[in-house]
DNA sequence: TGCAGTAATGTAAGCGTTTACACTAATTTT
DNA sequence: AAAATTAGTGTAAACGCTTACATTACTGCA
């Protein structure tokens, strides 16, 4: 096996010195075009392809994005992901993919790893992190941004869960409906879905009503999640007639369960999902829900990021808009 | 700030080579324990982690492992490449993700990319691929694993497809069922939906049957896709009795479009999905299926590379089972 | 023509590790 | 008791690149 072939070796080749070929290479600006031209037609006679770890310990940077989720096996966040992905690669960035399943700990000790392994920035999911995390990030140099969620503390671009909570409240208080429940995910170490959960809370109590403890109930953010929801909201002694789901994996799997039971949606009950899952519009009836441009979360996260690394002032606070979509699984209350 | 913390620090604080602290990390065995000690307490007051870049570019390693994939917003590929990236972290690795949207040439480009980066390993998905990028492949000295897909010509942990699509269609003609038809994913630049294609069209021949040119049709692999596909099959001159989806996002989409339309599953249509997706069991009837351990052959990949990283001898392919699911909507067929 | 100013290139000092090799001290073998 | 191992540590040379600074070549202007 011949020798990896050095930027030595070009420069040897094309009769520059290494600072030549090095800024032909990543200033093109900075020399003389003949000499580029020399140069790049030695890098392709020899196949030279610089070394990033050589780079990463002379430049400091090592052009890549450390990203720490708390899942891939969602939906949301995979898509989210694979947005960013996309974009940091168009400019040439790869994206380093850490996730954690929700256990804060995991959450430090990647992110930690993520910074030692020299990432240029950090994007991370929501606002709930280990104490430690946060001093962690406080003294780290380069830029973090937040997603999904925002916080005052770190730049971010996402979602304000709190009124995507309380627009699928509202939704159905405009309908008429005074008994309300909810089907949220675990909302330990969750930020999202506790600020979901307390935008409905307070919508509630603005609206004079309060959501009885026996109306919430918390599942895994998925469809046998939504059943066993309903299954348990269903034991309450006053049933809700309309749900608010976490999302609508949640809301879809509560309308299957009472599609199953015989109950119908939304003659006796109406269900507001949150997300705008492919699944929302393909079932019957379609699923109200909320509409939240996770692939856009994806891409401006991307792109905020990548303008940070250049030194541009970031932004600190960016909500995405999210919309009602009404579809068949929200009506007026039967016996209104 | 501070200046960053180097070995050379360490060094000298616990009163001893540079050579020693880096042994006394690396390979604890090597170096006497009251030395380590020394170390440990020096490492842990000065705050030192070693510099991922100055590591790599001495040692020639990144604990890195690069993964490219058509598209991490399928549920497939995100659970897959959820497990292997957990899989590694626990070894102290950490995952490079790309995805390429199914076009070889991106594929090509990323691949480059990350072998630039100096990733440790490559997993990749399906065995068809670019020609540069086979040549790439070939001659690099380092580690790569196929996954989902099995081809001889580098080691490969994968479904044998071809016998995916052939238990499917055996058993819509164990049922009694002799006009199949197959809405599949686009077939090209896609290897496992070609060999599913194969399986079905091979299977029925054995069965002196065919598959007649208005019975399949290539669909996006989601629910609309199902549901478009289902549509399209309804136009055949012969409409098939029974239908193999490339997957269960396809059949559930189906399924759905059937249930709009009012045909009866499974009583006038057999519909026979792959994947086992949550959704194939939480619909009614619950779609039959064929489960795929998504989440092993990620687990399966990552311990295999970093097997192979150490040096261990890869096996050259490995396939992993599969079993028919059968729920509620393959049936015999009703005029039999 | 000579000079200042600028553009293009070269020189060489890092960047933070790992590791081959050399060395010493402790242990075992003869 | 001398010789041969072995274990533990230190010295210093890579690893492949970027970039501050020095140098040279060119431009325009007086």
């Amino acid at each position: 096996m011949q020798k990896r072939i050095r930027i030595e070796d070009v420069a040897e080749m094309a009769d520059v010195s290494t600072a030549t070929v090095s800024r032909a290479l990543s200033r093109p600006d900075r020399v003389r075009p003949e000499t580029r031209d020399l140069v790049q037609r030695a890098v392709d006679k020899l196949g030279y392809v610089p070394d990033a770890a050589g780079r990463a310990l002379a430049s400091g940077r090592t052009r890549t994005v450390g990203c720490v989720i708390p899942t891939l096996d969602h939906a949301i966040f995979a898509r989210s992901t694979h947005a960013l992905q996309n974009t940091l690669a168009q400019a040439g960035y790869q994206l380093l993919v850490a996730s954690h399943n929700y256990d804060p700990l995991q959450e430090l000790v990647l992110v930690q790893a993520l910074q030692q392994r020299g990432v240029d920035a950090l994007v991370l999911v929501g606002a709930e992190h280990h104490k430690q995390l946060w001093k962690s990030l406080k003294q780290w140099e380069k830029p973090v941004l937040l997603t999904w969620a925002c916080d005052p503390r770190l730049p971010s671009v996402g979602f304000d869960n709190h009124a995507i909570g309380a627009l699928a409240t509202q939704h159905l208080l405009d309908l008429g409906h005074h008994r309300i429940g909810m089907i949220s995910g675990y909302t330990e170490h969750n930020d999202r879905a506790q600020a979901r959960a307390a935008g409905l809370r307070d919508t509630l109590g603005k609206a004079g009503l309060q959501l009885r403890p026996d109306a919430v109930t918390e599942q895994p953010l998925n469809l046998s999640g939504g059943r066993v929801g309903l299954i348990e909201l269903l034991k309450a002694k006053q049933v809700p007639t309309a749900i608010v789901c976490g999302n609508d994996l949640l809301a879809t799997g509560a309308l299957l369960e009472a599609q199953r039971q015989g109950i119908r949606v939304p003659g006796e009950l109406s269900i507001c999902g949150i997300d705008n899952h492919d699944l929302a519009s393909e079932v019957s009836p379609g699923v109200t829900t909320i509409n939240l441009p996770t692939r856009e979360l994806g891409q401006i996260a991307a792109t905020q990021v990548l303008a940070a690394i250049d030194g541009a002032p970031i932004a600190q606070q960016s909500l995405l808009p999210f919309q009602l979509l009404i579809r068949g699984t929200t009506a007026k209350p039967l016996a209104l």
